[in-house]
DNA sequence: CGAAAATTTGACATGACTCAACTGGAGTGG
DNA sequence: CCACTCCAGTTGAGTCATGTCAAATTTTCG
């Protein structure tokens, strides 16, 4: 068995994994194809998988009381997605998960997470390193909307995410960083102008 | 030896462990006491600690350009506090902790957090769920700067954080919502007044 | 090509910011 | 015990960034 077809070592890159490892995390992990404007998750559904992203693109939004959508996050290739306020509790989901472009997804259960880090203690810390990138993430994310003007942050988004703003739409780009599509037209215009 | 005395049961609550885990947490922790307005990390320094808080009250907050400063976060009682974006990959801080209230800490670092992690695997799970519920918490934030109004932030903050509101500033709840004093001030007239 | 979707533009409204002045309270020293 | 100072908080006036609503234009895609 060839080691570079396993999704094993896909998912958790550069960490050292036995076969006999391989063989305990492959089965937890499901091969999900979707197309693009498919709904992987429902507000109300209750949240008993995350999602790892093999390629494609996806967002994770909310939906306020007035119907405006609100980018909360996308995800491309090697990003993790769920509604994670609900997964981590096993609750029911606030948010909806939408697919942008055709994707490779693999979805594993809270329950089989819980096994891995159980059985695969490498995976357990394999997260919890991940959780920290993301604390990072969210952090500076907050920071900039404290003290950056929208042009900042757009700029940032773009520079940031190249790939993901090829892939997405501007009015998606507008709702992550909150403001209309209006706004982030008149900026757009002005950038180019200058 | 009484198990209440054991700083690591205080800290790692409700995870079982017995006198021998006790005694290689013990000591890697390390009191420290600080007085109001005190400041215990300075942007530039390297940060190799994070603290857990006994008691009292810190915030974190960044210096821009212009000299504002905005408040990521707070800390009081049994919260953990860091500059973790600098933390994670032991860098230089580029944020202030400053104690508000006289507090009770405990410091502890990377490395030797890193050793109880190999050696009681238990303290990685524990971090690992709480870095879950910062991941919700800071999602949830970042929910509410893109779809609620100022009042509506402000009244979450004080009913979620009675305890904190208490010991704070109204200028650090401003510096924390991302708007003036002013703002805040107007804000908490026009509560009043209806 | 033609319809639908996405983006841009214009006019006006609104919420928050800036700057400046003022108020009220806590602490200090004569 | 009062006068003084300092600090936090409030208030007012003018400005600016962004929102709203409506319409025009451009792009996408069957």
């Amino acid at each position: 068995m060839l080691r570079k077809e396993s999704i094993a070592t896909e998912i958790f890159k550069n960490i050292s994994l036995s076969q006999k490892e391989i063989e305990l995390i492959e089965p937890k992990f499901h091969k999900v194809l979707v197309q693009k404007s498919e709904i992987i998750l429902n507000v109300g559904e209750v949240v008993y998988d995350q999602y790892y992203v093999a390629s494609g693109c996806l967002r994770i939004f909310y939906r306020d009381a007035s119907g405006k959508e609100h980018t909360v996050q996308f995800a491309i290739a090697d990003w993790w997605l769920s509604d994670y306020t609900a997964f981590f509790t096993t609750s029911k989901a606030i948010m909806t998960i939408e697919c942008i472009q055709p994707s490779v997804l693999y979805r594993v259960s809270k329950k089989d997470m819980n096994f891995l880090y159980k059985n695969v203690p490498q995976t357990e810390t394999f997260i919890r390193l991940k959780l920290e990138k993301a604390y990072a993430f969210f952090q500076k994310r907050i920071l900039g909307t404290l003290y950056k003007t929208t042009k900042e942050r757009y700029l940032d988004f773009v520079l940031t995410y190249p790939d993901i703003e090829k892939m997405v739409k501007n009015y998606h780009i507008a709702s992550y960083l909150g403001v209309t599509t209006e706004t982030l037209s008149r900026i757009r215009k002005e950038i180019i102008e200058n």
